[in-house]
DNA sequence: TTAAAATCGGATAAAAGAATATTTTTCTTT
DNA sequence: AAAGAAAAATATTCTTTTATCCGATTTTAA
């Protein structure tokens, strides 16, 4: 459902958040570590959030990625539509472009109502969680993995 | 969500089910302009789909492709399973590979709760929608689109 | 035996994912 | 202040996957 860049990109993020606190800035050589991805894929991905203003990022010696917006209001939401776009919050499932709800044009698919009540279910689960809600459970509770 | 051919896929099965009884046998040029699908492209995913026994496929004049299994039988997960894998119904939404409720060794991510119950509905969604349901639906009702 | 169909193999194109090399910025040290 | 080093930014290239197309072959009913 995301793309692996998407999914990168969200880790980041919260491993980024969960360590402000701590120690400021964080490095992307420590972030690419510590979640065990690609150093070169993962700085693109994190560009791309700081263009749109998630994070910031500092050059030369001690520079690194820290939030520039805050944690409690960046959303999952904000972050999907940024690297995967808004496609699959408005498309039908078995159809390309918009679904019938959006267009109301396209007549509905076999599916329609079904899933559109499982759709929105996902768009509010992404609305409500918030990197900061991600970020503190990361960091009180061991029990989970980033 | 769904790759271009299982959805390509599925609106073809529900085309040849809606067609059954009046006509048989459907032809894959047929199907296609019906459908607006690249015609060879289509044809390779309805031979899958007559590989996993799905389909039956016909070749010489008056050949085509109609239902083998039951329709009533052959469920959306059905075709999903054999054209885009099982990887979506087993995966964490954030990490590579299967979720902790699949794997035990696996820590949740901080999402899991949720995200699970939401998945855990899209998979009973797909189990339960037969392609005789949506056939059936085309077919009575014009105020639908395959 | 011919024409209509599916099948099969490969060719091509586009997108996603990933790696490398170079450049720019900024801090630190002299 | 200047030089050097550390870090991210940018650009380029490569690989893999997904999507698409095409030509040759096989099958089969009329």
């Amino acid at each position: 459902m995301l793309s692996n860049s998407c999914r990168y990109g969200i880790r980041a993020v919260i491993y980024i958040a969960s360590r402000q606190k701590a120690s400021g800035k964080t490095g992307i050589k420590a972030i690419s570590e510590a979640l065990e991805l690609p150093t070169p894929y993962l700085a693109k991905i994190l560009q791309q959030l700081a263009r749109h203003k998630i994070l910031h990022s500092a050059k030369g010696p001690h520079g690194g990625f820290s939030m520039l917006r805050d944690p409690a209001k960046v959303t999952l939401l904000d972050i999907i539509e940024i690297i995967d776009g808004s496609d699959f919050f408005r498309n039908c499932i078995i159809h390309d472009g918009n679904c019938s709800c959006i267009d109301k044009n396209i007549l509905p698919c076999p599916i329609h109502d079904e899933y559109g009540a499982l759709r929105s279910g996902l768009i509010e689960l992404f609305k409500n969680r918030t990197i900061y809600d991600m970020a503190k459970k990361a960091n009180e509770n061991s029990s989970v993995t980033i």
